[in-house]
DNA sequence: GAAGTTATTATACACTTGAATAATAGCGGC
DNA sequence: GCCGCTATTATTCAAGTGTATAATAACTTC
């Protein structure tokens, strides 16, 4: 009986794909689909090779959240021009694929039925949340200062909650249940909602 | 050796008890911490009753988000009165305690997770959705007949979207971080956003 | 090309899972 | 008070779970 043959992969590219098969399992099959052997079919390995990069099944997952996260906010984080375009363009992400798919929100939203569970979930949530919020706010600030309306702390606090609460909510609408939508009507909506909340022409 | 005491529950009262159990199970140890047997031990009986009452733990858990969506959406249906104080109720309804609370959204969203895997879930999760919206688009249309600024069905269905969206966002957001926000803060931010949305004023 | 290192496989283990089965306790009708 | 029905318990089963351990194949270094 003979070994299975096999490559060593190169410097933390093994652990990467293993974080990428986690999250393309639990997308599939859910979180108590995404067993340590099915995550390790999917990565093209075996089982055991898990514990030789991650303490425990637990820890990879927890890692896996982060990197959803990081996936989530990086794309909307990095937006560049002017904070009108800026503004414009951080909508328009959030609401179009790849961010907008309906493997990020199967994603998120098991993260975010653990959140209560797992304290270290919770954790990396909190930081995600105000992370992305606090980037919103920014762009507020600067789009509301570019406008010539300067607005106090709060008052950009209260937009950012909630321009985050629609983009969000809308974010969950459309990767649920996207035919319900026609093309490009979710960002139609949100854009004009987003003016009619501020005030303001965002597009001209 | 002797065997446990029990009583025989009135009809349909241990079904219930079971579906209660299975929440309260999912929103404390997530879907995968659901066991038959945990469940079992928080509806005070022994595992095999579950079989006696449902076809398998699938079914169980899927009559249990039926009776998730019918408790969300149940209270904002109830709303009565004059259309402001309609549209008023609704949105605070859905921002305050028992429908916003850490709880619900573990159970929504552990559900919404599964939405992708099972069929059967993702029927039970669209037909919720869509009686919640359409709820909030005819309080909508009423809304705005009697402030006098009739709107076609079209303008309604995006206003329906947005402001879901929004209350959705911010639902979760509550949920997940009550913390981070002052009393009544969501529901003040949610009221005046609104206004915003409709150019119409809520309260007096 | 031999030796050493370690990433990877293979196998085993103790435990949990949902489900099936058989025994029995509670309860209504007579 | 006994009988029959069935809701409930107790036990068992095969499959699947995360993890531990030992063997080994691939790569590095010299």
């Amino acid at each position: 009986m003979s070994r299975r043959s096999f490559h060593r992969a190169p410097e933390g590219e093994r652990r990467q794909e293993l974080i990428e098969a986690t999250l393309d399992c639990i997308s599939e099959f859910g979180l108590k689909g995404a067993t340590v052997r099915q995550i390790a079919v999917r990565a093209g390995v075996t089982a055991g090779l898990v514990r030789h990069y991650f303490e425990s099944k637990d820890q990879m997952v927890a890692e896996a959240y982060r990197a959803v996260i990081a996936s989530l906010t990086e794309k909307a984080k990095n937006v560049a021009g002017d904070p009108t375009t800026r503004l414009k363009d951080f909508i328009a992400i959030n609401l179009t694929e790849p961010v907008a798919d309906s493997r990020s929100v199967s994603l998120w939203a098991a993260f975010i039925s653990q959140v209560r569970v797992d304290p270290v979930l919770a954790e990396i949530h909190r930081e995600g949340y105000l992370a992305f919020r606090n980037a919103l706010q920014d762009l507020l600030s600067d789009f509301l200062a570019a406008k010539g309306r300067a607005a106090s702390p709060e008052e950009c606090r209260r937009y950012a909650i909630a321009i985050n609460g629609l983009v969000d909510g809308l974010w969950v609408e459309g990767c649920l249940a996207g035919d319900l939508f026609r093309d490009g009507e979710l960002v139609s909506i949100a854009m004009a909602s987003v003016e009619a909340l501020l005030g303001l022409q965002i597009e001209e």
